[in-house]
DNA sequence: CTTCTGACA
DNA sequence: TGTCAGTA
């Protein structure tokens, strides 16, 4: 498929979309004519990577683990150097610290709301 | 009309 | 990331 297919698919602008092959996340082959063309596998790395990014996972830890995260995951277990389980550590750590820092905002707009209503 | 690359009041 | 330009 055309890029903008997968864009719409995916709800990614196509100029996400180039981003993202520049930083290698994805590698569309090209036809004859210079346009990209995407395999339906993409469709899922795409969505995959946008959840990974909206995580705040840089684009680099991406491209190192995204190997793991494609079809034949069990396969690939084989290519978990100690450094990627490191960072991969490293990664879930940030997350725990991102997951704390959004219940204290959601607690802090809870409690806003509150207020709000009972003064209503 | 869609996509491509390069660039930025 | 959006968007504009000048092409293919």
């Amino acid at each position: 498929m055309k890029i903008g297919e997968l864009s719409s698919l995916t709800g990614t602008s196509p100029r996400a979309l180039r981003y993202y092959e520049d930083e290698q996340l994805v590698i569309p082959r090209r036809m004859p004519n210079g346009y990209r063309e995407y395999d339906d596998y993409l469709v899922d790395r795409v969505i995959q990577i946008r959840g990974l990014l909206d995580t705040g996972l840089p684009t680099r830890i991406i491209r190192q683990i995204l190997p793991c995260l494609d079809k034949p995951r069990t396969i690939h277990f084989a290519d978990a150097t100690p450094e990627m389980l490191a960072t991969l550590e490293h990664e879930r750590d940030r997350m725990d610290e991102r997951i704390e820092f959004l219940a204290r905002n959601r607690a802090a707009i809870t409690e806003y709301l509150d207020e709000v209503r009972a003064l209503a």
